[in-house]
DNA sequence: CGACATGTTGAACCTCATCAACCGACGTGG
DNA sequence: CCACGTCGGTTGATGAGGTTCAACATGTCG
């Protein structure tokens, strides 16, 4: 499964990286950045490929230069949760652990820029400024795990596919996509399949498609094709979506 | 509702604390210990006082020494969810964010020992053990609500009641009780309502009402008084919480 | 072209939420 | 002292929202 590329421009690889300056590695400092690039690797993986599984003893950690992760968890009879998907510039693997309770997989193509586990965990111990940063992050991606459990304990099925699409057009528009031009207003790709997406709202494919098409006779989404939906008014998807107030704009 | 109290013998404080050896600051050094003990401040919150507000400024941070502590979020139709229930020992608030989006509210009667969030970050900056071991303890909450998400998501009602009776009595043993015999092997006390039950577990009061009573005429638990519960085989219980393989002892 | 994956739609069933009544414990005030 | 309301918990009856199973549509690839 694990199909692998490397990029060996070891020298200058960080100046032209997309994520430069999103990722862990906008605090690094010149020497840092210098040390990071080399322990750095690129790696591809093709869209349904593992990263890491849960039984592997994480051999290495990164950041996702572009395409889709997702971190599922399953079941001894088979259900499974997706509990995070990764866009460009987020930072997969757990460091400080040699191996996690779940498994990383692309749910795209996925370019990742990785680093072997125990070096990264060497170069935070040398420099603070990068570990503060991977807390800070790391809290981050807390408060949206803890977003997400309102979401699966509390929202409708409306509600939660109205949700993931909020999520999925800010993270695609900003992150993801990574300067691929928006044709209109509020449209974006929807990177995942029916089934992904059932899996990351604890519900199934079949209510996904149900209420996608509910979203859509409501005129509050519209699809030119199965991947690419447009959203004319966020406002009245965020009310669908049983948003408190408009958190629309950070 | 804030009901305040503060221990002032800051001298010696940290000695003859009951969590001294599991909390944060079981990795200071004696010079940080005794920093931390300067801007150390004891507080006590009766049960349902809220601790700190989601609008507050989170003025202060600090770890729990007795009682426990839930996190909620509430939607603006007054839907809630618990996302986090801290016990002694465990790290209540956010640093390096002058505030956050749930609230902290009493579910017993709470002490906790706070520090000053500014003053806390500075600690942190100074001394990196310190905040790596913040980074660890936020690593292993990131699982932790994962993990949930896994609940959230996928269990069946029975199945979450059952795992929440896992999750207290494997904390309320070695973690909240702190020092507590237990009079029976499987023995522990239910520290929070049925309606808390609930809302941790995205469900209502009835239905976990009925899950308890279900799961005590299959005699897989039997209750003393409303509070305390008795597993005579945790194995059973663990089928009926759905747990993939004996993830029992750690 | 047929085979397979992915998505949609329909119909039946079932789990769980909802509404309501009830119970015991507790505290307050008459 | 008892009447009263309240609060936390249990139990019952009912129905809606979602799962499940099945058929169908669409698209893709050999």
């Amino acid at each position: 499964m694990h199909a692998l590329t490397k990029l060996d421009n070891p020298g200058r690889k960080c100046d032209q990286c997309l994520v430069r300056h999103r990722a862990l590695c906008r605090v690094a400092g010149t020497d840092a950045l210098a040390e990071l690039n080399r322990i750095a690797r690129t790696r591809t993986f093709s869209a349904g490929s593992t990263i890491i599984a849960s039984e592997d003893s994480m051999p290495f950690v990164g950041n996702v230069l572009s395409g889709v992760v997702k971190l599922t968890k399953v079941m001894a009879d088979g259900r499974q949760q997706i509990v995070g998907l990764l866009f460009a510039s987020d930072f997969v693997g757990r460091a400080f652990e040699d191996h996690w309770s779940y498994s990383a997989e692309a749910a795209t193509d996925v370019e990742m820029c990785t680093f072997d586990r125990t070096a990264f965990e060497r170069m935070l111990g040398k420099h603070p400024e990068l570990e503060h940063q991977l807390l800070v992050s790391t809290l981050d991606e807390l408060d949206a795990a803890r977003d997400w459990m309102l979401l699966l304990g509390c929202k409708s099925a409306e509600e939660k596919v109205a949700s993931f699409l909020m999520f999925v057009a800010r993270r695609a528009a900003n992150g993801g996509g990574c300067g691929e031009a928006l044709p209109e207003a509020g449209a974006f790709e929807m990177p995942v399949s029916r089934t992904d997406m059932a899996a990351y709202l604890g519900t199934t494919v079949e209510t996904v498609s149900r209420q996608i098409t509910r979203l859509k006779t409501a005129n509050i989404i519209r699809l030119t094709d199965m991947h690419h939906f447009i959203v004319p008014d966020i406002h009245r998807l965020a009310v669908a979506a049983g948003v408190d107030e408009v958190t629309l704009e950070d």
